[in-house]
Parts: C-alpha cells; structure tokens; sequence
RNA sequence: GCCCGGGUGGCGGAAUCGGUAUACGCAAUCGACUUAAAAUCGAUGGCCCGAGAGGGCUUGUGGGUUCAAGUCCCACCCCGGGCACCA
C-alpha cells in the first residue's frame, strides 16, 4: 500500500486540475487492507483483551434467498455503525456472520425452478458474501456459520436431544394443515384465506403426530423477565400480549348422570351465578360419550364433523353468527345448584384452558350472543353504577329501572353484584371474586388459577430441506434417541424432494432404513425435519465457538461474550424468533449448559426502506436494489443515505435524489481533504474565524458522540454536514492547520457510517489509521462561549435578540432585555408584570 | 373491538428537560465559471401584508393548563402496525 504522501504525488499528477471522488477506486483498496490484515476478527483470549471491557454486536442473520435487499442494507449499516463506535470507544467487539439456510422458501424455489436447495442456497450465500463485502461491513469472518452445514446442525441435533432428556420436547397428535392437492403438510404463513398459497386448493386438517417443545413451561419467566431488558415497549407489549396472561379461576361443574367434573377456567368468577348454560369445544374428547344415547346424538356428531374440517379462518370469523348443538345432559353450578344445559359449540376453543367454559350470557358478549340464537336464559347479576342507557330506552315510561332491563346486557364493566346470593348480594364485584374463589377452595368446588394464551411450539416440518430430527423408531424398543456420538445425523442427498403425503425423506429408503441404537434391529428414522425457527434460535451462542467440533460451545468463550450486547433486526420478529430465542437461553440455562437467562440485552428494530411509499415488491416493480447503487454511488454513499433519510427505528422511503445529495457531501469532503492536504502551512487569516472552526468540530464531536448513543444517526451525519459547510465556509480565514483538525475530525465521527473514505481522508490528512484512533473527545471549554444570543421576548413573543455574557446575572441579563431596541418598542408606557429570565436561553417580559 | 406507533414547509426530516418552530438534506429560483451543458462554487427561501423597518399567522382538529406548548392534560379526526370468539 502506498503512503498518503505517495498518493498524493500520485493524484497530483494524473489529475492535474480536477479532483474526482471516486469511490469505485477507493472502497476496494480500504477492503482489502481489512481482508488482507483481518482486521476485523478477534479471538476468544481474555488475555488478548488488555482489560478492554467486550461489546457483543448483533445483527439478525439474513436468509440466504437470492440476491440482498434493501433492508439487509439498512440493518447491517445500523450494526456496523455500533460495531465502529464502540471499537472506537475501546470495547473488544465480536461482530459475527451467518446464514439462516434451511427452510420452506428455498425449498419452495426450489421445486419451481428444479434447482437442488443446497445449490440456490449456495448461490444466495456466495451473493450475500459478496455485497457484505463490498458495503464494506466490519464482520469477523472466522467465525461465519450456515444453519445448513452439518458442523452447524449437529449441534442443533444434540440441543433437541438436551429437550427432549428433559421432558420438553414431546410427540402429540395434533391438527394441522393439509393440502390435498401437493399432498403435504403446510405452515401457517403457506395458508391464505383458507387455501394452499402455491396451488389454490382448499386446505383440509388433518390429525397428526408432531413433535412440540414445551415453551409453555416458560410462559410466567418470559413474562416477567422483560422487566429486565433493554428491548423497545412496544415489543415487549407485542410479546406479553402473546403470552397473554390471565388470573382467575378453575371452578369445577359435575354431570351428575355420568358421575363426571368438569373443570372450567373463568376470568370472571364473580359472574358464576348468572351461568345458565356450559359449553364444550367440537374437539372435546368426552363429547360423544356426553350424546351418546340422547335424543341429540346424530346432530352432535354431526356438528363435530363439520366444525373439525371448517378452516380456522372461517370458524374465528367474527362477523359469524354462533352455533351450536345441545348435548342432551346437564350440570350443576357449583355455587347454586342449579343444572344448566350443556352444549357443544365452535366458539370454545379446545386449546384454551379446559375445552369447556361456564356461558354467563348476561356479562359476556359471545355467550350472549349465542343465548339469543339459542333462546337461552340470561340472567343480569351485576349492575353497573354508571352504565350508559340503552340507546332506545324512554324515561318517561321506564323510570329510573331500566339498569334491570334486559336490553342492557351484556354489561362487561364492573359493579355490585345482584341476583347471586344473600352472602354476595351488594359487594362490588372485584371483592366478590375473591370472596367466591375462597368459598369454592373451602367447598373443592375451586381454586385460583392462571392461565396462558401461549401455546407449545409444533417443530416437525413434513419437509425436505431443514434439520432432522435425530430419532429412531424401533420396532421393539419405540422411540429411540440416535446418540451423541453418532450426530449429525445427516441430510440425505436426495433429487426428489418435492412433497408427497408425508415428509419427501420418508422416500429415501436407504436413509429411513436404519439399525435401532438401543437393540441393533431394524428400525426408521424419522422423517420430519424441524422448523427453520430451532436453527435460528441458538446461533447467537454458536458464533461465541463457531470452529469447536466437540461441543456445542465450550462455556468459557460463552462466559467470555455473551449475552448479546447489541441485538438489531425488523420488528416482523418481535414475537417468534425473539420468544424462541428467549426461551432456548432459559431452557438451556436450567440443563446447565448457560450462566445467564435472556440472550439479548438491548434490542433494536429497524424500520422498512419503502419506495413511493409503498413495500417494495417484485410485483410492484418498485425494489431498489443495493448492488445497482453501490456500483453507481458507491458502497459509502449507499449506507450513509439509508442512516440519514430518518430515525432508524421507522419507515423511510427512498429517493433518488436523496442518494445524490448524500453523494455530493462525500465528494464535497474528499476534495476538500485533498485540497488542504496539499496547501502548506498558512497561520489564519483571522483569528476569530479560526476558532470558530475549532468550536464546531468540537461541537460536532459532542453532538455526534451523543447522538450514537441513542441511535440518531440521520442528525449524527447532519452535524458532520454542518462541521463541514463550516469548512467550507471559512477554509481562506482559518489556520490550514485548524482545517486539518476540523476535516479529519469530521471523517472520525463520520467513519462508523461511511468507513471507506472516511479511512482514505483521514489517511490523505494525517497519514494515520481511523480505525486505530479512540473516539475524539470534545474539550468542554470549546463547547462554551464568553457571549451567546439572548432571545429576548414580550409577552411570549419574540421581538428581539442580544449579544449577552455567558456569565451575566439575571438582574444584568434583564436590563440587556430592556435595552434592546425592538423591545423598548413593544414597551411603550406600558406596566412590566411579570419577569422571566432563564440564564443561557432567554428572557420573558410580560407586560399590560 | 383491544394494544402500540405516527400526523411539522413543495418533499424526507430536526427541535434530547415546557423556552428562538422548520437544523441537515432534496427539489426550486437567482448568480459565478463555461462557446454551451454537466460538474462545481456562491446566494435566496414557511405562509400572508409591507418598498423597507416591521407586523400578523403557522406543527391533523377543537378545547384546557402555563409568563411560555410541536412538546403537558381532555375530546375528536386521519394514516400505519400488531392481536383478535383466549372465556
């Protein structure tokens, strides 16, 4: 590599009178110095730290599909800036990269296009290597990681195995989504309005075995551990909300012909005494046994059939009226005795609690709903103090009686209760739950009981391209473990991956085929794979010890980084990834295998990159690619833009002309580096100018260093923008000295955005590496000023400015105020009321 | 329906703790350089009145608190996102 000063000999001669700005010269040469000297990569070796304290920066790794898009540009330019700025600030930064290889899109194209996975993977993996070089991303490439590589999912393999010796990961049968046309199960996402995104046939459920792990153990720590994370609130409201939590109560109703309880969970048990029917989900296993012999024993089955091949989408449908099917028995309302009908309807969620719920038709609005179709008694048994009239209720004829009407309910606010019992009559209804949740734990009849919305995570995936499940099935010994030592279990090499009623490896005989671990008979493999989520949910920790083939990670290098310091990704994973992720840490924790409960310690959500507003889109024909601006603009002006557009936490549209401005302030900073690297040594012309020029670089330290720290980076780059307008301005009347300062200062704090000719113009300006150099620090004396302008206002309003002492007094700062002209106008004879002075901003005089 | 974001010039946005609204950039207009254009450099710029000095108005709408409100409070309108028969 040449020397700055050899360079400019250079530039001197081949452009004898035009500088250009030429990032197309200047990206690759500062790329492959960080390659060549792997400047970027740093090792596991406390010792190697000097004491500098770690800094664990994290972006969510890309799914290798195609070519990168516009968003993986703006969320590796936010973490790269991090990444800069805290190398800067003396931190040891681990800032890794890998691929989410494995999954349902890449199968999908797959099948479309004919082309193995393993190879359009490959491709998109080789282009995502690619353009992060050429962005010119500070990654640590030693440790780069593919969740499709055997060395990767080995691992994955050995952690489910961990589940699973732990009772959390289990095999359930379990509806799931059936295409009858491609004859394969279905993700949720692959299901639109009820039928199959790729062949438009109406998806049918079918019962299954599944694999689950249980994340529902997890739910009460998931919950209340947000408390302790640097996470946005809106996704932590968008993940307690998932876990939804809700307090109340078990209350039991026996059937007595069939001598049967059946346990119910209620938010409300203050309403008990208005329930006046029960229902059961249609998968309720105890319903046929409930009809059998009854008058209603062909409409129930009847029903059951319907509503378990009725799409989950059509069944949650709102706007739908409620139905129903009677069972033909009773049972009794603990809290009175009474026998109330049983019913069998779609509205009650088998997932949810029991399967059975307690109808109080008077207090809730879909079990009104359902008594007004099934003419069923509804009973009021809390009266609101202030509930609003019924919109056609006359007081004339009514009185004040008309809270007892019918045509008010349901009423779900909070009151007295009426109607219940002698005991309860006339408490409010918050003291009444409890007293009645203690009654029905003295009667058994009862107890408190919390419950979740949250579900197990169904893994298997009847699908080629994922991990497999590293399970046996014996014909003697069941299901079988494959062990440690003979893991990864490997992905077979199969051409024929297209789906076909079970899973596509279910084909590959000589994969199934297999000897039983336990006994050494012939046994099969199982042939599901898992969820791309499993993978994605660990990687985070393997980076930590991306090279070690012997375990997982050995826990010093885990002890050494983790948690994640910095963590930045789209919110579209608030809930999935980030739970999933959450709940491995924990899980992993308990078997021992971690020293610490959540993964990531601060979180950051980028916004979208949109264009004209909208998405961008193939089918809209609107995507920005970032190869085409990187080729045209450059790398440095491609990532500088998408940070200075707007906050990055929210939308941001792309314009065009947006880019060139960005494109011309780069420029503008190359050629003025150039320039004054080559003027000699000129004492200022002035003084005064000269520390002006020092006061803003200052400043411009000051407002940036802050600035990063709360992830402004669009006004970090305006302030550097200012710094150098000032360059500019004053560039004949400061010292060249002083312009040197202020230039190479500016490419300092601009160089976590625009690495490449920040590194070039601190290079040109003082021979020295900008990587190398600590972050500048402002000196605060240059942050103040001997005189500054007083805003000075009468009644609210300004009427004028003056120049006033930093150190003047508020009695010295009023009579400045006073003085000023434009003020002394809005005076005129009039009487001063009222005085404000705040010292250092302004003064308020309120006169009448 | 419930829970989050957001609404500021022609446009993207700034205003960090209640204290000069419109930083920075784009687009625009004018000027310099040029035979010319591009590039570059310099200047102007919220709206209305005024020759100017200056005045009035202005942060989705309507109210309120305050010496002072884009910022706090109340009510409402619009846009975006998440959840949605979870008992």
């Amino acid at each position: 590599m040449a020397t700055a000063a050899e360079r400019l000999a250079n530039l001197r001669s081949s452009m004898s009178d035009e500088r250009r700005y030429d990032p197309q010269e200047i990206e690759p040469r500062w790329q492959q110095v960080w390659a060549d000297e792997r400047t970027w990569e740093v090792s596991n070796d406390p010792a190697e730290a000097h004491g500098a304290p770690k800094s664990y920066v994290l972006e969510m790794l890309p799914y290798p599909s195609g070519e990168p898009h516009i968003g993986h540009l703006k969320c590796y330019a936010v973490g790269d800036a991090i990444a800069h700025f805290h190398r800067r600030l003396g931190h040891r930064v681990l800032h890794p990269m890998g691929y989410d290889a494995f999954g349902l899109p890449a199968e999908n194209h797959a099948i479309k296009t004919g082309v193995h996975p393993r190879d359009s993977t490959a491709a998109s993996i080789a282009s995502f290597q690619r353009q992060f070089r050429a962005w010119g991303i500070s990654i640590d490439w030693s440790r780069e990681l593919g969740t499709h590589e055997p060395r990767y999912y080995r691992w994955t393999q050995w952690i489910f195995l961990q589940l699973l010796q732990a009772g959390l990961a289990y095999r359930k049968e379990a509806a799931v989504k059936w295409c009858p046309n491609d004859q394969t199960v279905l993700a949720n996402e692959q299901v639109v309005d009820g039928h199959c995104e790729r062949c438009g046939a109406e998806v049918e459920v079918r019962q299954l075995e599944q694999w689950f792990l249980r994340i529902t153990d997890y739910a009460e720590r998931l919950l209340s551990d947000l408390g302790d994370i640097d996470w946005p609130e809106h996704v932590k409201t968008m993940q307690r909300n998932w876990i939804g939590r809700s307090e109340g109560a078990e209350v039991t109703f026996r059937c007595v012909e069939l001598g049967v309880d059946y346990p119910v969970f209620t938010t409300r048990p203050d309403t008990l005494f208005g329930a006046t029917f029960f229902v059961m989900a249609p998968e309720h296993p105890d319903l046929l046994r409930l009809a059998q012999g009854t008058p209603y024993e062909q409409q129930v089955k009847d029903y059951i059939n319907h509503a378990l091949t009725e799409s989950s989408e059509e069944r949650g449908s709102l706007e739908q009226t409620k139905t129903g099917v009677p069972l033909g028995r009773t049972v009794t309302n603990p809290v009175n005795g009474e026998q109330i009908p049983m019913y069998v309807a779609d509205y009650v969620l088998m997932e949810y609690g029991t399967g059975a719920i307690m109808a109080v038709p008077g207090h809730d609005e879909r079990d009104h709903a359902f008594a007004r179709a099934y003419e069923l008694p509804i009973r009021r048994v809390i009266e609101g103090a202030s509930e609003p009239a019924p919109p056609d209720f006359d007081a004339g004829k009514h009185g004040e009686s008309w809270e007892r009407s019918e045509q008010s309910l349901p009423y779900t606010g909070d009151g007295q209760l009426v109607n219940s019992h002698a005991d309860f009559d006339g408490m409010h209804n918050r003291e009444a739950l409890s007293a009645i949740v203690q009654w029905l734990d003295r009667e058994a009849k009862g107890h408190a009981s919390v419950n979740y919305r949250l579900r197990d995570w169904l893994v298997s995936r009847q699908r080629y391209w994922g991990c497999p499940i590293p399970i046996v099935y014996c014909g003697d010994c069941g299901m079988v473990p494959v062990p440690q030592e003979d893991l990864p279990v490997e992905l077979p090499d199969i051409e024929d991956y297209a789906p076909r009623g079970r899973s596509p490896l279910a084909a590959a005989e000589d994969w199934v085929n297999t000897k039983c671990p336990a006994c050494g008979g012939d046994a099969r493999r199982e042939t599901d794979t898992m969820d791309t989520f499993v993978d994605s949910s660990w990687y985070y920790l393997r980076y930590c010890d991306a090279g070690n083939d012997q375990a997982a990670w050995d826990p010093t290098a885990l002890h050494e980084w983790m948690p994640v310091d910095q963590y930045i990704g789209g919110v579209e994973h608030a809930i999935l990834h980030l739970m999933y992720a959450r709940f491995f840490t924990k899980a992993l924790a308990d078997l021992g295998h971690l020293d610490f409960q959540e993964p990531f310690r601060a979180l950051f959500t980028q916004g979208m990159v949109t264009k004209d507003g909208a998405k961008m889109s193939k089918s809209k024909g609107n995507v920005v690619s970032p190869a085409s601006i990187v080729e045209r603009s450059g790398a440095d002006t491609a990532r500088c833009y998408i940070l200075f557009v707007g906050p990055p936490d929210q939308d941001a549209d792309w314009s065009d002309d947006g880019v060139e401005g960005v494109h011309r302030f780069l420029g503008r900073l190359w050629r003025l580096a150039v320039e004054t690297a080559e003027r000699a040594e000129v004492p200022a012309a002035s003084d005064e100018a000269d520390l002006e020029l020092s006061r803003k670089a200052h400043w411009a330290i000051d407002k940036v260093s802050t600035d990063m720290r709360r992830f402004a980076f669009n006004t970090a780059i305006a302030a550097v923008m200012e710094l150098l307008n000032e360059c500019s301005r004053l560039r004949d009347q400061a010292a060249v000295s002083t312009q040197r300062f202020a230039l190479s200062t500016a490419a300092s704090l601009l160089f976590p955005f625009a690495p490449h000719v920040c590194a070039d113009v601190y290079d040109i300006l003082t021979g020295e590496r900008v990587w190398e150099q600590p972050w500048p620090q402002a000196e605060p004396a240059m942050l103040e000023r001997e005189v500054y302008e007083l805003v000075c206002q009468v009644n609210g309003k300004l009427r004028d400015r003056v120049q006033a002492p930093a150190d003047a007094s508020p009695e010295e700062l009023k009579e400045l105020c006073l003085t000023a002209p434009n003020v002394q106008a809005h005076l005129d004879g009039k009487e001063i009321v009222k005085e404000i002075v705040v010292p250092g901003k302004l003064v308020n005089l309120v006169v009448r």
